[in-house]
DNA sequence: ACCTGAACACCGTTCAAGT
DNA sequence: ACCTGAACACCGTTCAAGT
């Protein structure tokens, strides 16, 4: 006698997104998300492996989130040298918005094993400026200069890592000019 | 009656940091610690106030050992330039020695409080080289943008971020050249 | 003064039994 | 086919009792 489901897997990626932000890694439960969905932890485990997957759903729920936002972002800069600004302060402003969720997904050793292919989406606007910038030849190694300063910085500002005081968002700045000038194809 | 001490707390931070390696911070447990000196879990409590506590020494231990790489690299150079190029893969050697430290330390929201000398003690470095390079007045600036890709990077390479193919290897000299040329003060 | 066994709360996970 | 209670192993942590 089939039983109605009494939940999904995409209400238990919210109710994981939720308490991350809320309550740190540590506060992803399993008895959590399962009182959050109304139902008990086992019965969990007939949508998910188990909370390594669920963790990994999360994630990738946020990376799907943040490529939107580089899209939304770059789209309306013709400019490269803009658009690259305007990329890298919607990742700074996603950050802020999500501050566990970006540490969990851009933290070194994390292991979740995240699908290719929304990896692949959030990055390709990077690479597709670099490249207007920078030539399609440099195109890679511009695009990962940029992403490693830019994943860096925001880590380090989330962390608080920022400690000698001094003006962190012109430092920022600093960051886009100075590599947008330094990648820029010299004519 | 005392009991005469059978460990310290050098030797617990000690395990803290093997075990780290070897099983990630889960494996990172007051259990396997206490096996480790020879102990029970409980005694623990008498060098440190909790896990957390002990997290935090093995980072700083970690952050210190860095500290020392980072002189170490930069003392034979005097030239600027070259420092900076060697304190750059200095810090991407001692992340490929010891990464599952490394990600502790430098993952975003990490939320260890670290005592604040031994992190100016590991900047200092940089600072002073940033400084030779761009300028008293840019040295913070430069200094930031640099720490940001160097951390943005080599936590990227660990956590296997770099899928598209290409030469990483290509990309963090390029990365090197390039931060070096922006921030290398116009005569 | 340090060390220990026992105990507690909490967690992830499994599984047989229900519907 | 999904859901549940019960159970298990494993944590971190506390504490009274030992020496």
């Amino acid at each position: 006698m089939p039983t109605p489901d009494r939940t999904s897997l995409d209400e238990i990626v919210a109710a994981g997104r939720s308490l991350l932000e809320s309550g740190g890694l540590s506060g992803l439960t399993m008895q959590a998300v399962a009182d959050r969905v109304g139902v008990r932890a086992p019965s969990l485990y007939k949508r998910v492996r188990d909370r390594s997957e669920l963790v990994a759903r999360v994630a990738e729920a946020t990376i799907r989130e943040l490529g939107d936002r580089l899209d939304a972002a770059a789209a309306g800069e013709p400019d490269p040298r803009r658009a690259l600004a305007a990329l890298a302060r919607a990742v700074r402003s996603f950050a802020r918005g999500r501050p566990v969720a970006f540490g969990v997904v851009f933290s070194p050793g994390a292991d979740l094993d995240l699908d290719p292919e929304s990896l692949a989406r959030a990055s390709a606007t990077v690479i597709r400026i670099a490249a207007e910038l920078a030539g399609e030849e440099r195109a890679l190694d511009a695009a990962r200069t940029v992403t490693a300063w830019l994943n860096g910085f925001v880590g380090m500002e989330l962390s608080g890592a920022f400690r000698l005081g001094g003006d962190v968002d012109r430092a920022f700045e600093f960051g886009i000019v100075t590599l947008t000038e330094a990648l820029t194809r010299r004519g």
